[in-house]
Formats: structure tokens, sequence, C-alpha cells
RNA sequence: GCGCGCGUAGCUCAGGUGGUCAGAGCACCGCCCUUACAAGGCGGCGGCCGCCGGUUCGAGUCCGGCCGCGCGCACCA
């Protein structure tokens, strides 16, 4: 496309052509063997299952930047691709479209139905591979992963077995979180608390002997029926009297043992608290101290077992509720509305059932003691701060985590069973009648391996090599526990070194009102949508701008602004290119204050953009070169240069200047800066893209702050005069005659008068109004273009200004207190302050 | 309940270590089709910086207490 036929940049024009030329070039391929050092990332593998949300958008546009950023420093840059088997979320999948068929997993039987999962995962599986390449992503699509094949599985096996061998992977009957809607259990992590109504039963035990009662409150009175002791707080002198007595469970007639706890809330309901270690987690964690009975009335079907007697068993959880209330008669003494928080599962959306099963643990204190370590000696920094405390905090306090999964879509767990003989491994011994454990690993237990995985772990590749440990995990805060602390701590036990060097938690993107992004809401905006509209360099740069080390509501005013800043810097090239000669070189060649200040801005701004890379402050990092390409190239520069000739040096900086603020500019909106890095002469290679050059240095010769200070003051009067126009109704066309005394303008003054309309040429005649500006004041001769009377009223209120702040000035420096115990530096500050302020007031 | 964070122009947000810090974008008003851009340019309106106290010569900026919101952790059956 000629640049010049058009005044608007046309992203969907655009951007897929620039993608072909990035996939093609080769540049997200990097050659392990390079002997480059190696930069990295591992992209969060999406799930198979998913569409790119605006979570996915953000993080790949903060990856993106960083991973450009890093390519164009000349390192060689690798951003790991990959999706996650998501074994809840794809199982669930399939089932549905089984359902859908008039079958079910059960009835195609194991085999089938995993093969049937994989052909549905070729089929529907990459849709968000492609989305990332629309963002712009410069992900190495060429060597993508998956969380099960072939050598991923290699990974887990290994992991498991050492694991196994060192006793960290046991296998024990333990309370887990039950999820009936997934039939498995799930870890603790993936449970979440939400309020709901219940009702509060008191209900009273007689004592054995019939001497008395003891009334305990529950709001599941069918848990009763597996009650095993009922317990007191062992200070709580009203019940002192009981422990080690007896009571007699109501309903079973089982006798129960009254024990002291020190868990039992004396303050609550009666004080006293039935004990029923099989359906809840913290009678579990009591019955066990206590070596109590672990008795189970509720299956895994959510209904009540033959154990919950003839008269419950079969019924569901809430029917046998009402049954045994009925039955307890007038052993119910109250019942009251009582709401109250409970576990849910976060996949399924049902209640959890606490029950104990045989299932495969993982024992975590070894494990989290070396990725705290990493965290407080500094090889491992979370960024911000804030999220570092939580890292902290869950890993002092974790607990085992429930591996196993009842799924079939997964790695199923590599342990063999025949008879009281267990082996682990690939595949099951030799000899007949071994089979292998059902169950599959929880999803994040090969996700945390991802780092390392895929790059060839377990064995001593050239990837692993080149690009282990990673730089940066960039995610969001709610897989902090679930899948960063997880991978810290993998990497740590297996390659000895962390997998990550920086982890940045970034925002949370709200709807714009403030609620949850969410489908079932309707609150959720479609990113893909949103590049459709605006173009993905306007949707990379709004992410960016309105993140933050908070949540923050999605704000399409800054996408807009990404929009206009693409647009703004193909208008601003088209005006240099049509203005720079055919052939010319790009180079700093300043010719005037101008040129000398526009270079120093540039350095100014590269140095800004660098720091806020390393300080991952990716809103200042857009806003500043937002505000360098609007204010100095655009507003100020290009205006002060657009009626110069283009001669050699003025075109030689021109370009330089439009090829650094290019490549600049490339990590955050590639597509614009790449389109035009072409038009601006291209790059090296063959394939001379920008995404392929060199990041430009800062150059401190280049600094130059007596052209600022120059610039600066033209900036400040040709603003002044403006607004003075404005004011006094000046006619907007006309060049005023004046007189410009003030110091500082040696080589500017003619400057000023091009933008500020002045005719500075005029020697005689009286000055009819005075406008002060920096350095001394501008006198506009009379003239029939401007009316003397508004023009009376804003000199007057000018001097009404300075005034006012001469005041503050002369009160501050009268205060004692202040000239005697504020800084020296201040005070002196304050007082040049006033003295311009009252030789301003003078000139006017 | 404990912990963390936030409440600054109509809206969305910036404002390390207290002294031009009262800002940006959008919205709004006025003027301008000035030959890169009218989805543009120029100029402007607009804020007891949540409330109440305190520390200080001086506080959006520090301390305490309220009020409102968000998040994290733990939950009392």
């Amino acid at each position: 496309m000629a640049l010049q036929d058009r005044t608007r940049f046309e992203p969907a024009e655009v951007e897929p052509r620039i993608i072909e030329r990035w996939l093609a070039s080769g540049l997200f391929h990097p050659d392990p063997e390079d002997p480059t050092p190696g930069w990295s990332v591992a992209i969060p593998p999406p799930n198979v299952t998913g569409a790119l949300h605006m979570g996915h958008a953000l993080n790949g546009s903060v990856q993106d930047a960083l991973v450009r950023r890093h390519r164009m420093q000349g390192e060689r840059t690798k951003w790991i691709l990959g999706t996650d088997h998501a074994g809840i979320a794809t199982q669930t999948q399939v089932e549905k479209l089984l359902a859908s068929e008039g079958t079910s997993r059960e009835a195609l039987g194991r085999e089938a139905f995993i093969a049937r999962t994989w052909a549905w995962r070729e089929r529907y599986g990459g849709t968000i591979i492609g989305q990332l390449e629309r963002l712009g992503a410069s992900c190495d699509y060429a060597s993508e992963r998956f969380t099960l094949d072939d050598g991923y599985v290699r990974a887990v096996l290994e992991v498991f077995t050492r694991l196994y061998d060192k006793g960290l992977i046991y296998r024990d009957n333990y309370m887990v979180n039950w999820d009936p809607g997934s039939h498995s259990a799930i870890s603790d992590l993936e449970v979440e608390e939400r309020e709901v109504d219940d009702h509060l039963y008191a209900i009273a035990y007689p004592l054995a002997g019939g001497s008395g009662e003891v009334v305990v409150a529950t709001v599941r009175p069918e848990t009763m029926l597996a009650d095993t002791a009922i317990a007191v707080h062992p200070d709580d002198e009203r019940h002192a009297h009981l422990v080690g007595r007896t009571a007699v469970l109501p309903l079973v007639g089982r006798e129960l043992p009254i024990i002291a706890d020190a868990y039992v809330k004396p303050d609550f309901g009666t004080g006293c608290l039935k004990i029923t270690p099989g359906h809840d987690p913290n009678d579990f964690e009591i019955g066990r101290r206590h070596e109590l009975p672990e008795i189970s009335v509720i299956g895994e079907d959510g209904r009540m077992t033959e154990a919950a007697g003839p008269s419950y068993a079969g019924l569901g959880v809430l029917d046998a509720r009402e049954r045994v209330v009925a039955d307890l008669g007038d052993a119910v003494r109250s019942v009251e509305a009582y709401r109250h928080t409970v576990p849910f599962s976060h996949r399924s959306g049902e209640r959890i059932e606490p029950l104990i099963s045989l299932q495969w643990f993982m024992a975590m204190h070894e494990l989290a003691r070396p990725a705290l370590d990493a965290v407080r000696d500094g090889r491992l920094r979370i960024h911000p701060a804030s999220e570092r405390r939580r890292y902290e905090r869950w890993l002092q306090e974790i607990r085992p985590w429930c591996i196993s999964r009842q799924l079939w879509w997964g790695h199923q767990i590599p342990v063999f069973y025949r008879g009281d003989e267990v082996h682990v491994g690939t595949r099951a011994p030799d000899g007949e009648g071994w089979t292998q454990d059902p169950d599959v690993l929880d999803t994040w237990f090969s996700s945390a391996l991802w780092p390392f995985a895929t790059l060839g772990w377990p064995q001593d590749t050239a990837e692993l090599r080149a690009f282990y440990p990673t730089a940066v995990l960039s995610t969001a805060r709610d897989i902090l526990f679930l899948w960063v602390a997880r991978m810290v701590m993998m990497g740590l036990e297996f390659t000895g070194d962390v997998p990550f060097r920086d982890v940045y938690v970034h925002s949370v993107i709200q709807a714009p009102d403030g609620r949850r992004m969410s489908k079932s809401l309707g609150t959720g905006i479609d990113p893909l949508e949103e590049i459709e509209r605006h173009g993905a360099d306007a949707v990379r740069f709004g992410l960016l701008a309105m993140s933050s080390t908070q949540d923050v509501k999605y704000s399409p005013e800054k996408v807009a602004q990404g929009q206009a800043l693409a647009n703004k810097l193909f208008n601003a090239s088209r005006f240099v290119l049509g203005k720079v000669p055919e052939g010319t070189r790009p180079a700093p060649r300043p010719a005037a204050v101008e040129d000398r200040w526009i270079l120093s801005r540039l350095q100014a701004i590269k140095a800004d953009t660098a720091a806020r890379f390393a300080a991952f402050d990716f809103s200042k990092l857009a806003f500043g070169l937002y505000d360098f390409v609007y204010r100095e190239l655009c507003d100020w520069y290009l205006e002060l240069i657009k009626h110069r000739e283009v001669d050699e040096d003025l075109g030689a900086t021109l370009l330089h200047v439009l090829r650094e603020t290019l490549a600049l500019a490339h990590p955050v909106i590639p597509f614009v800066t790449e389109e035009l890095w072409e038009h601006a002469g291209g790059g090296e290679g063959e394939h001379g893209l920008l995404a392929g050059a060199r990041m430009p240095a800062v150059d401190d010769a280049l600094r130059d702050p007596a052209a600022e200070a120059a610039i600066e003051a033209v900036i400040g009067a040709v603003t002044t005069v403006r607004g003075w126009r404005n004011d006094a109704q000046v006619k907007p066309g006309a060049f005023l005659r004046a007189r410009l005394n003030a110091a500082g303008y040696e080589q500017t003054a003619g400057l000023v008068a091009r933008l500020a309309r002045l005719d500075l040429s005029a020697n005689g005649g009286d000055p009819a109004a005075t406008v002060a500006v920096p350095g001394g004041t501008v006198e506009v001769l009379a003239s029939g273009d401007f009316d003397p009377a508004e023009a009376q009223q804003r000199l007057e209120q000018q001097r009404a200004d300075l005034r006012r702040e001469i005041a503050r000035a002369e009160g501050k420096l009268g205060n004692q207190g202040f000239v005697a115990k504020a800084p020296p530096d201040v005070v002196a500050a304050e007082r040049e302050k006033l003295a311009r302020l009252r030789a301003d007031l003078e000139a006017l």
C-alpha cells in the first residue's frame, strides 16, 4: 500500500499481513544451539478447551512486550507455547457432547472415551493458539507443547516416581473435598466458599445411665448417624463434669465418649460439639487426635450408605436430613435460621461433600521450604511485594496436596496393584493379575512441571540448557498458589534452580461496571471483538495502560487511546517520509536547537522506557510512549520544523528520530510500527523486520539540557500567547505585530513567532497589550485584529494571579517556623520563586 | 474475625522517601477544514484530594479513629 494514499491506519487490512511475515521469518523460533545468551518466558498454558479472554489478552500483551523487547536487545528469545489438557474441564466438555449423542463415557468405556477426547482435542483444541497469533504474541509456534504429549508424559512419570521413592507421594485414607458434580476428589485450592442460608439444629443426646443430657448444635443432622464422640473445651467449667462420661447417640444407640479438645468454642451454641470424623474436616482432625473411629454414612454418590441404617440408606442427603429431624422428635430442641459459608466446587459448582477416601497425596513441607528460601534470598522476585507476602504465607501454612482425581482424561497414576503388592512405574511388571490405579493426576501436577518439562527434561537437552531457567513468569493472582508456587517447588526439587527469576502478578480485568467479567453474568468483553474493532495494537496498548498492581475496570477509553496512538504514528510517519528525500541515511545530525531538543528528549524516553520495563510498570510505559509521540514529537517537534527546508541534515535527523521511535514502541504496538518500519527503510537481514531489529540504546552524548531549556521556554511562550489570543478574541489567522522582550530566545524567536502567529519584525508602535512569557514579556502592538478591552481584562487576570502567588510566597517566607526549620534549599527555592514572580509582575 | 489494598475533576485513573502535585485520557464548552492526521489542531471549564482528629513551619502525601468498597486468609459445629 502506498503510504500517502490513506490518512488512517487500517489495522484490519495491515495486521493479518504482518502476522504472516513474522511467522515466515523464523524470528520466533530460536535455535537452541546458537551460543547467544538465551532469554525465555513460559506461557501459562491455556486450557485446550479455552478461547482467548481478557485475562489472556492482558497477559499476552505483557509477555509479548517483554519478549519483543528482549529479542530486540539481541537475546536469543523463546516464548514457550503450549496448552494444558485441563482434566476436568475437557472431560466435562466431551461428556456433554456424548450426552447430546445419547451416549456416555461409561457406555463407551475408558479406552474409547480417551480416544474420543483426543479426537475432540485435535478438532477443537487449537483455537486459542490462532487467537494468540491474532494478538501479535510472538510465541514459538513451531514447537508447541501439550501437557499430555509423549515427552511431557515421561516427565510426569519421572517426577511421580522420584517423589514416591522419596516418600513424598503416598496413598492414604484421608478427608478429601469430594465434588459430587465431577465425581472426584478435588484439592483445597479448587474449593470456593459461598454464603448460604441453612438451619442450625440443637439436638439433645441423653447421657448414658439416664442422668441428664447434652445438647449439641449442627447444620447437618443427617451426619449425626456417623458421630463417634462429643467434645467440649478443656477449660469450660460448665461441662468439665461431663468429660470422661458417655452419651448415647439418638436413633442409633451408639455410645459416644465425651472428650475435651481445644478446638471447641465454648461460647458457640451450647459449647458442646458433636464429632463426626467421617464427614467434617475439623472433626476428622479431632478424631485423629483422639483416635476415634471413622464412620462413613454418605457415599461418593451423595446418598446415605448401608452404614446409615436401613431407614436412611439410599436417601439423598437432604431427604435424610428431613427424616432424621422427624425421627428425632422432641430431641430437636430448637431450629433457627443460620447463614454461613460452606465449600463449593470451583469446577462443578456443587456443594462439597467432605468424605474420607483413599487417595494419593503429596507431602508439601519438605518441598515448600526451598521455595520459601528462594524468595527470601532473592533468587526469585515476586512483583508486586504484596503478592510475595501472600506467597510466603501460603507456603508457611501449606498442607498435603490431594493429587488423585477420579477422572479418565489425564495422566493415569503410574501405580499397579496385585493383591497387596504395589508397583510404581511406566508399565505393569511381568506376570498376570496386575491392575493400574484407575485415577489420574490433578491437572496442576503436570502444570507444575511446565517450565522444564516443555524444554525436554528429564533429558539434558540443548533447549533446557539454553532456556532454563526462564526469565519471567507473568500471571494473574488467582493461580499464584495453584500453579506458580508449585512450579517453584518442582523446579527447585528437580532442576536445582528456580524455574524463573521474576514473577509478575498482573491485574485482573473487571467489567467496566466493576463486576467480574464472566460469560454467565453477561459481563464478558471478547478481546477478539475489540481487536476487530480497534486493532490489536490498540487493545494491547489499552490493556497495558490500564494495568496496575490492583484489579482494574476495563477501560474502552484506553483502547481508544491506543488506536489514536497507532493512527498518530501512522500520520506522523506519512509526514516525515513525505519530506525526507529518497536515499537519506538515518542519523542524528542536529542543525537547529529544536533538533538538539528532540534528540535529547528521545534519549530521555528511551531511558524511561527501559526503566519501566525493568520495573514491570506497564501502565507508565504505555503512557510514556503515548506522551512522547503525541506531545513532544508531533505537537512540538514536527510543528517546529514544519516550515524548514528538509536538507540532508534535517532529513537524516527526522528519519533517525522516526525509526528509533518505531523501534521503542514496537514491543507495545508491534503491528503499526512494523508496517511503518518497512516504509521507513526497513532493517538488516533477509527479512528486514523491525521485530528482529536492534532496540536503540540511550546515547548520553545527545542529551542537551541547554536545548531542553530553550525549547521549554518556546513551549511556555507559545502556549501562553495562544491562551491570550483566545481570550483577547484575536482573529485566528492574524499575525500580530509584537515585540519579544525576554531573555532566552536568541535562537528561538522565529519559532515563537511562527507558532504563536506573531510578527516580530516591527520595531515601532505603541504596545497595546502585554503578555507574560517565560523570561519576560511579549508586547503586542495595537491593531484591529484584537479587542483591547478583552486583552486588558486578561492582563488584569494575570496580574491578580501573580499577586496571589506573591502573597502566598511572602506569607511562607514571613513565617519564622518555615525559614528556621525548613531545609535551606527549600527556603532558597521559595525566595527565588518570589523574586521571579515579582519580576514577572513588574514586567506587566 | 484477622490481614492487605483502595476511596483524587462528570467517568477511568497517575500522583517513590511530606515543600509548583493538584495531573492525564475521555466527556463537556469555545475557536480553527493551518497542505501528516477533523477518530485532527489550539484554547478553556472542572476537584473542602471519603470524613474526623493528630504529628509538622508545612500533609492527597505520615499517624490514629470512623464511613464506604474490593481482595486474601481463616472460618464457629
